[in-house]
RNA sequence: GUUCGGAUAGUGUAGUGGCCUAUCAUGGAGCCCUGUCGAGGCUCCGACUCGGGUUCAAAUCCCGGUCCGAACGCCA
C-alpha cells in the first residue's frame, strides 16, 4: 500500500469495519462530481481503484471548508483527510467526513470530454485526450486487464521453462519479406524497424537457450486501415527447440486458457465495469485443416476458393461462424497450410512438401496468432529464401546460425492487442493500446 | 489503395431550401434546495469543416480541398 502525507488508503481499501471510529484517513484523487444540495454537499473523489463519497453537512461543517468544497472543479486533484462513517445511504456503505480538503492542483474547464459516462466521445476525441479518457472506469479497466494478460503470459511461460529475451528493433534488413518496413536513418546508413523478432528467436535456438519468449513491439509499414490493424503492435512470441508444431500449439492453447482464467479470477471488478462474463476457452482447440476450411467456405458461399489461395476476411468469418455453430468455441486452429503462402522458414511435411507444418490460431472474429515448425537445415532454408525472391546475402547473419548445430524447433507469435480485443469484446484495436500508432496517428 | 458514408457549442447530437436570432443532452457561470448516488428547479453562456458556385433566400443543393468513419484489399 502506498502511504504518505497525502494518501493512506485507496478508495477500495476503506472498510468501515476495519477503520476505527475517529481514526483519520487520507484519500487522494480527482474530483469526479460535486453535488451541492444546499444544506448538504457530496464530493465524489475518484482514484485508480474506485470512488468514495465525501459528505459535508452544512450545519456540522466549518463554513470555509463547506464553501470551498461545493466550488471544487471537476477533475481537480485533491487530498481529503477525514474519518470514515458507515452509512446505508452512501454508495459502498460508507462516507468520509472530512476535516480537511487540500487542492493539490486545479483543472481547467471545460474538460475535453465527459468522464462520468453521461456523454460518449468519439474515439478520435478520446485518443487526443487519452489522459482524460483513461480516467474513465471503462478505459481504465481495459488497461488493468491488459496488465493481467501480460503478467500471466510471463508467468505461464516462465513456469514452463521459457527464458524471457529482448531482441533488436532496429535492424539492417527486411526480416521475412511480405510486409513493408519503416526505413529510418541510422547514423550514416539506412536501417529499418523490425517487423517481428522471428529471425532473432531462431538464432537463439542455435545458442542452446532452448525455450525463449519475447513480448515486444513490432512495426509494419502497411497502409492498412481497419479496426484490427496497427502500425506499431505488441507481439508475444515464443520459440522452442526440439519441439514440433503440435508441441507449440499445445503451449499456445494452454497459455490462452490460463490467461483467460487468470483474468477471470484477478480482474473481477474490471470485468464487472465492462459488463463481461468471460468464458475460459476449453482445450484442446479444434484443429481444422486448411483443406477443410476451404471446403467450408466453398460450401457456404458463392466464393470458389482454389486450393493454394489465402483466406480473405469474408472467408475467415465464414469458417469462424461455422466452427462456433458446431462447437460453441470461439478459438480454433487452422493447420497444414500450403507451403507456398507461408513464410520461407515454415517447414514442409517430409512426405509432401506442398503442405507445411504451420498453423494459425483463430478467434471467430479474426486471426490471433500464427506459427510453425521451422526449417532447420541450412541448404533447404537458403533455397526457400531464394524461391521467395529474396537475396540470401542479406540473411547471412541469420543463415550462419544454421551451419553450426541448429536443433529442430518451432514457435509462434500472438498479437497481444488482438488477444485483448477479442477478450474484452471491443470493436477497435485502438481501444486496447494506450497510444496507438496507425496510418494517421503519430501523436500523442 | 478501392467503394460507400460523414463533418453543427468543450463533448455527444437534432435539423433535406424560407418556420434557424439553429434542437436536445452534457458541460460552464449564477441563484434556490439537508441524503444525493445520471440529484432536482430557474436564469445565462457556448456551434453550422474550409474555399468556390447555384438561388430572391443555403447548416440544408452543386464542385473542389482538408479531416474522419465503415467495408474490402494488404496483413498479425
Amino acid at each position: 500500500m502506498l502511504s504518505n502525507m497525502l494518501r493512506t488508503h485507496y478508495t477500495n481499501q476503506i472498510s468501515p469495519q476495519e477503520i476505527g471510529e475517529g481514526e483519520q484517513i487520507k484519500v487522494a484523487g480527482w474530483v469526479y462530481e460535486v453535488r451541492d444540495l444546499g444544506g448538504i454537499c457530496f464530493v465524489v473523489v475518484r482514484d485508480r481503484e474506485g470512488k468514495a463519497q465525501v459528505t459535508l453537512v452544512k450545519k456540522k461543517t466549518d463554513s470555509e471548508l463547506f464553501d470551498f468544497s461545493r466550488k471544487l472543479i471537476r477533475e481537480a486533484v485533491i487530498s481529503v483527510t477525514g474519518t470514515v462513517k458507515p452509512s446505508d445511504k452512501a454508495p459502498n456503505g460508507f462516507e468520509i467526513i472530512p476535516s480537511e480538503i487540500n487542492l493539490l492542483n486545479n483543472a481547467d474547464s471545460p474538460l475535453p470530454m465527459d468522464t462520468t459516462g453521461k456523454v460518449e466521445a468519439e474515439l478520435d476525441t478520446r485518443l487526443d485526450a487519452r489522459y482524460i479518457d483513461l480516467r474513465k472506469p471503462k478505459t481504465n479497466a481495459i488497461f488493468r486487464i491488459r496488465h493481467e494478460v501480460l503478467r500471466s503470459v510471463r508467468d505461464f511461460l516462465t513456469c514452463n521453462g521459457f527464458i524471457e529475451t529482448t531482441t533488436p528493433k532496429v535492424v539492417a534488413t527486411a526480416t521475412e519479406g511480405g510486409t513493408s518496413l519503416f526505413p529510418i536513418t541510422y547514423f550514416m546508413t539506412e536501417a529499418f524497424l523490425n517487423q517481428s523478432p522471428q529471425l532473432f528467436k531462431q538464432i537463439l535456438m542455435s545458442s542452446g537457450m532452448d525455450n525463449v519468449f519475447e513480448i515486444g513491439p513490432i512495426f509494419r509499414a502497411e497502409e492498412h486501415d481497419t479496426r484490427r490493424h496497427l502500425n506499431e503492435a505488441t507481439s508475444i512470441d515464443i520459440e522452442s527447440s526440439f519441439s514440433d508444431h503440435y508441441d507449440v500449439m499445445q503451449i499456445l492453447e494452454d497459455m490462452l486458457s490460463q490467461v483467460y482464467l487468470n483474468v477471470k479470477q484477478n480482474c473481477e471488478s474490471q470485468l464487472d465495469v465492462l459488463d463481461l462474463d468471460l468464458e475460459v476457452p476449453k482445450t484442446p482447440f479444434l484443429k481444422l485443416k486448411y483443406e477443410e476450411a476451404i471446403n467450408i467456405v466453398n460450401s457456404e458461399s458463392d466464393e470458389e476458393l482454389e486450393w493454394g489461395e489465402d483466406l480473405g476476411t469474408i472467408a475467415e468469418n465464414l469458417v469462424g461462424q461455422d466452427v462456433f455453430e458446431r462447437t460453441g468455441q470461439s478459438h480454433y486452429f487452422i493447420i497444414d497450410w500450403p507451403t507456398e503462402i507461408k513464410p520461407f522458414y515454415a517447414m514442409g511435411y517430409e512426405d509432401n512438401a506442398e503442405i507445411s507444418k504451420s498453423f494459425d490460431l483463430m478467434h471467430r472474429r479474426m486471426e490471433l496468432a500464427s506459427g510453425a515448425q521451422r526449417v532447420h537445415e541450412y541448404d533447404i532454408l537458403k533455397n526457400r529464401i531464394e524461391a521467395k525472391g529474396l537475396n540470401p546475402d542479406n540473411f547471412d547473419f541469420y543463415l550462419d546460425a544454421f551451419r553450426y548445430g541448429m536443433p529442430p524447433h518451432s514457435g509462434w507469435g500472438v498479437g497481444c492487442e488482438r488477444l485483448l480485443m477479442t477478450m474484452t469484446e471491443v470493436d477497435n484495436i485502438r481501444d486496447v493500446v494506450l497510444f496507438p500508432r496507425d496510418r494517421r496517428r503519430l501523436s500523442p
